[in-house]
DNA sequence: CCTATCGATGTAATCGATTACATCAGAAGC
DNA sequence: GCTTCTGATGTAATCGATTACATCGATAGG
């Protein structure tokens, strides 16, 4: 920056002025400096400018294994608008292990982040609370009420009751739950907007059509033979991953029974496998990319202390109907 | 760090060293400081570390979209070398929009990554030759043998050959191909591995059974229709990767013909739903994580200078045998 | 006993921008 | 004509660690 000076007569607080506030430095002066800094090919160094100005315009972005295509929409939306608001991403992969993400931490308090965006964590309650009093987090798509963090979910509860609803509308009356694993909130919501769905249409919740699952494909196809092998299997299943309907629906075929004539199934997630598989899944859309692009959004005003207060967003999921439920709608 | 050589009774100097250095401290004043730390809670800025040293220990990763499976499955790989070796991963995605490596690039004149991973980037050739030449570069998986880089690639030749020649060895003789778009390396060895194989078995390659798609299942289904519109159809397909041929396989089944009985397909890259599809797919998988991770190594090496030569590192796909070529092994 | 060497530590320059404060010329107001 | 204000620019402190070089005491060798 000092060479640029020299080239260009002035000093380099002129030259950072011409860059960082161009307004206040004369017109003339102002050619001057970009005609030196053409001159030399200059570019500013970043890292003397973040150790200045405390800030790195990086933002990271914690995530449980991004090879999910969940967490991997959702990184896409926060991506896009980071690139828009000139923030940078850095990943933090934690495999599932919770103890990484405690490795992640340090990149704050040593100042490497701005801000951070949590997708299920796992961590413990006082830990995340002690971590967003002291710095601009948002958690998404799975959030516990007990932490005051602003946050960006969906509404599962809702969700889980219309994918239901949808299914007694249809003329069910044994209709199932395959649930995710039931340590996060999101799998609890769902599990309760069944119930609720199903006490709010009259009938009574048989606890044994419901099992829990892990969200992947094969633990959807051994929940679903369990609900096969009891006296009177159910008509329908709700499923709270689509990875777990296609498991469901892979063993209601290997009975020799069809989807959707003698078993309707409705997924979650809406992933893009769910319109090539056979049948094609009814299924619930999160709007992933969507709530990612608001993560960021709320977290940048968060570090630009425009938000003081945390804020909540919550989405709605769509319902696609298509051929596995039974009804086709053009 | 002044406040904890304060308290511990020495210099600035001790402290860092105490951290960087400890075999270069007694043993006593080192006991000093890692109380004095403790009792500050002390942290170190890592901003003012690396403008002192120019590294970031930060190296990024360009990637035309992390949405998708493949490109995701590489930069699980980078990141757990990373993360083993102290570096953190700065995401770029590009979304398919070539002028955004160009932000990208600045990221490196401005210091602000110690070296960069591409993933199919579409880089003019001298552009990707001049940075390589000034900056640590690794280009995966698909990568132009006319720059001067370090690489990690897959064989796409041998493996396109050798799907071929499995549908070949099935008895096949009128074998058809679908390949990626024709403007990267990859999609151009596949076919032409699919032309060797042809050849080599002693047949002519039949240009009218050969069908440009871009990877995405409805243009795996467009070229399918239009292989199957033609007076002698093929006997067997060979897509360029999974997506397509769960395409091809709609398109055949909705002509009322059965995969593998009357087409048998093979498809390339054993995404997750490769097993699940009906029939499940006979495929090549690519070994996406061990590529990532050998990427990041090489990078490291670079960065190091352990390596002043550009290094390439060629892997080989595996033929993964399921439903859908006809054979099924036990 | 004196000097060379070494180990442990301190002093202060350094990385390269940003920015509070100082300076100065010229315009405006009285 | 003198003061005051304003706009443009320069000077130098600053961010917080790292590290070349300096210092000093102790030990070893002669």
């Amino acid at each position: 920056m000092s060479d640029v000076a020299k080239l260009a007569g002035v000093s380099t607080a002129t030259v950072s002025r011409t860059l960082q506030n161009p307004e206040t430095v004369k017109e003339e002066t102002r050619q001057k400096v970009f005609k030196a800094i053409k001159a030399l090919d200059y570019m500013p160094n970043v890292l003397a400018r973040q150790l200045r100005r405390m800030e790195t315009k990086t933002i990271l972005v914690v995530v449980p294994n991004i090879e999910n295509n969940v967490f991997s929409q959702i990184v896409g939306g926060i991506d896009a608008v980071a690139n828009e608001r000139g923030y940078k991403v850095l990943l933090g992969n934690t495999n599932h292990r919770v103890e990484k993400i405690y490795d992640y931490i340090d990149h704050f308090k040593q100042r490497q982040v701005d801000g951070m965006i949590v997708l299920l964590s796992n961590l413990p309650d006082p830990v995340l609370q002690d971590l967003a009093n002291e710095f601009p987090i948002v958690v998404t798509p799975d959030a516990k009420a007990t932490v005051e963090v602003s946050t960006v979910t969906l509404d599962n509860v809702e969700s889980g009751k219309r994918a239901t609803d949808h299914l007694l509308k249809l003329g069910h009356r044994r209709i199932a739950h395959i649930s995710g694993t039931l340590d996060i909130t999101s799998s609890q919501d769902r599990l309760q907007g069944y119930q609720q769905a199903i006490v709010e249409g009259g009938y009574f919740v048989d606890h044994t059509l419901i099992k829990e699952g892990d969200f992947t494909f094969s633990s959807g196809f051994e929940a679903m033979s369990a609900l096969l092998n009891t006296s009177v299997p159910p008509t329908a299943v709700f499923c709270a991953s689509d990875e777990m309907a296609m498991g469901a629906i892979k063993s209601i075929k290997s009975r020799g029974l069809k989807v959707p004539d003698d078993i309707a199934v409705v997924g979650f997630d809406n992933i893009k496998f769910s319109e090539v598989f056979e049948p094609t899944l009814t299924t619930m859309a999160q709007p992933l990319f969507q709530m990612g692009k608001k993560a960021m959004t709320v977290l940048i005003e968060r570090i630009n202390n425009e938000a003081l207060e945390e804020q909540h967003f919550i989405y709605q999921a769509e319902l696609i109907v298509r051929e596995s439920c039974g009804v086709i709608f053009r």
